[in-house]
RNA sequence: GCUUCUUUAGCUCAGUUGGUUAGAGCACAUGACUGUUAAUCAUGGGGUCCUAAGUUCAAGCCUUAGAAGAAGCGCCA
């Protein structure tokens, strides 16, 4: 052929009418009639497919038959002014070459109508659909986009280990990582696995927070951040956590909880903001497919400050609606945990804004937030959106080494895990801050989809690791 | 893990009080149409009614158990 492959991206966009060009797809649909044939090709460069145009004649028909939906080609033609009214572009069709063909007997793609629970049996196929190209383009602007907020700000990309050996990074059940032959697990007369001959010499298991090792690279590098995956084995089976999903922790020396919030706020803002100005067309497409409120709530959500609140004022607020005759399943006292229905009251009844709520009892939150001088409470943020609930979980750190070590002893924390986390309070200890945010909770928000198996290509959840 | 719901054609679904041969749209095949936009129109093929046991003269429909999926909740990001 000797023609170089245009993009159909870049195809879309080209007004030389009357010169030759080469695009290579998937055929997304055939239809016409015995004088013409239509082709709609998609490349995954855009969301738009192009549009070839076949003259009777003008192709075999033993290659035309093969050019059915989920084919894919490449064809040489001619760019010309579309005479339809779908596009501006399309490409006359001089030949074409069949790379793959798809029996339409077998490929399960339709052109129309597949719910998500189908196109999740087939996650090695859903990529090729309108919805999930645009949810994974959104997803690779989306990680561009972060990186290119801390750096630009100064922050430096830590790598935190995957494979850890402390079992204490956070609350979350872990999953463990062995070369053991597990059909002949030797046993001390306790009977408690021997670790000694494993591949580590001790127990050891996947991240479920980078957040410690993060901590140890803001005492040195100042800001930094972190992006990788993380791993849970909770058995959580909702439409919001996977077993393995990918987390954002940025952490700064010398910010304090305001500061962070700062962070929290400005980050996210970014982040919609650059979907908004990269994404447009598959934004355009999952609005009017997905979410017709899509678009709409994104632009919405950078005009206003998020709400800061204290969780006691927070709780004054849902005592207050009770008092009104609201029914929560839960009951509302200071000192709860907040269940989802709080949470949700506050963020989309109460002040219809993404909410940020601080100062929670130290009871509830983890060993190494920072106490506040009431003795009480500690200096955590949550920052609450609509429908998908806690997107960023954070605090400013305890910076005092006899707080710290006093809280780890107050829940049995093994100082084996905790020496080396223990000397950033021991050495230079500074004030500092981060969070966490779950990549894929972002992408719910950023998407429109309500499920988050969905915006991650081979989702994890228990029981199911196919692909 | 708890609660609820769902499971019928390749896909999305309907199926009345238990009653004779289980339906529709899309997809697919064939045909029609001189430019279609999820093309349209006509005709046609296509079924382990999730699995097992039970009740009944008779079960897609009722009962019990199981499986898979989803939603709500808990845990959290």
């Amino acid at each position: 052929m000797g023609i170089k492959r245009t993009k159909i991206v870049d195809a879309l966009g080209l007004t030389n009418y009357g010169s030759e060009i080469n695009v290579k797809g998937w055929v997304r649909t055939k239809r016409g009639n015995k004088n013409v044939s239509f082709i709609a090709l998609n490349d995954g460069s855009t969301i738009k497919n192009i549009q070839l145009v076949v003259d009777a004649g003008t192709i075999d028909e033993n290659i035309l038959k093969d050019v059915t939906t989920g084919a894919c080609i490449s064809c040489v033609g001619t760019l010309v002014q579309s005479q339809g009214a779908g596009q501006s572009v399309e490409v006359l069709a001089k030949s074409i070459e069949i790379y793959g063909k798809a029996d339409v007997n077998e490929y399960p793609l339709q052109k129309k109508g597949c719910s998500m629970e189908f196109l999740r049996e087939i996650a090695h196929l859903r990529p090729r659909t309108n919805t999930f190209g645009a949810v994974f383009r959104i997803r690779h602007n989306m990680a561009i986009a972060i990186h290119k907020f801390f750096h630009d700000r100064g922050f430096f990309y830590f790598h935190t280990p995957i494979i850890t050996a402390s079992d204490c990074e956070g609350a979350g059940q872990m999953f463990q990582v062995t070369t053991k032959n597990l059909y002949d697990l030797k046993k001390d007369e306790n009977g408690s696995i021997i670790y000694d001959d494993d591949f580590f010499g001790k127990m050891t298991s996947l991240t479920v927070s980078g957040q410690l090792e993060g901590e140890l690279a803001a005492t040195a590098l100042g800001s930094i951040y972190t992006f990788g995956p993380t791993f849970r084995a909770e058995n959580s089976n909702t439409p919001r956590h996977l077993a393995e999903f990918w987390m954002i922790e940025p952490e700064v020396a010398f910010n304090d909880i305001e500061d962070n919030m700062d962070l929290a706020e400005e980050f996210i803002k970014y982040c919609v903001q650059w979907a908004l100005d990269n994404c447009q067309d598959d934004l355009a497409f999952l609005n009017q497919m997905i979410d017709k409120g899509l678009i709409e709530r994104l632009q919405s959500v950078l005009k206003a400050p998020f709400t800061r609140l204290p969780y006691t004022e927070g709780i004054k607020i849902l005592e207050e609606a009770v008092a009104k005759g609201k029914k929560f399943e839960f009951p509302v006292y200071w000192g709860c945990d907040l269940a989802s229905e709080h949470e949700r009251y506050l963020v989309e009844e109460h002040f219809k804004n993404p909410v940020i709520l601080t100062d929670y009892p130290k009871e509830i939150k983890a060993f190494y937030m920072k106490q506040n001088e009431d003795g009480k409470t500690v200096r955590a943020m949550d920052v609450l959106f609509p429908t998908i609930g806690e997107i960023i979980g954070g605090s400013e750190r305890e910076a005092d080494y006899d707080k710290l070590l006093t809280r780890i002893q107050e829940l049995n924390i093994p100082m084996k895990d905790m020496w080396w986390y223990l000397d950033t309070r021991k050495f230079g200890s500074c004030p500092h801050s981060g969070f966490g945010l779950g990549f894929e909770r972002l992408l719910l928000f950023v998407t429109g989809m309500t499920n988050i198996r969905d915006v991650i290509p081979f989702p994890r959840t228990p029981r199911s690791a196919e692909f």
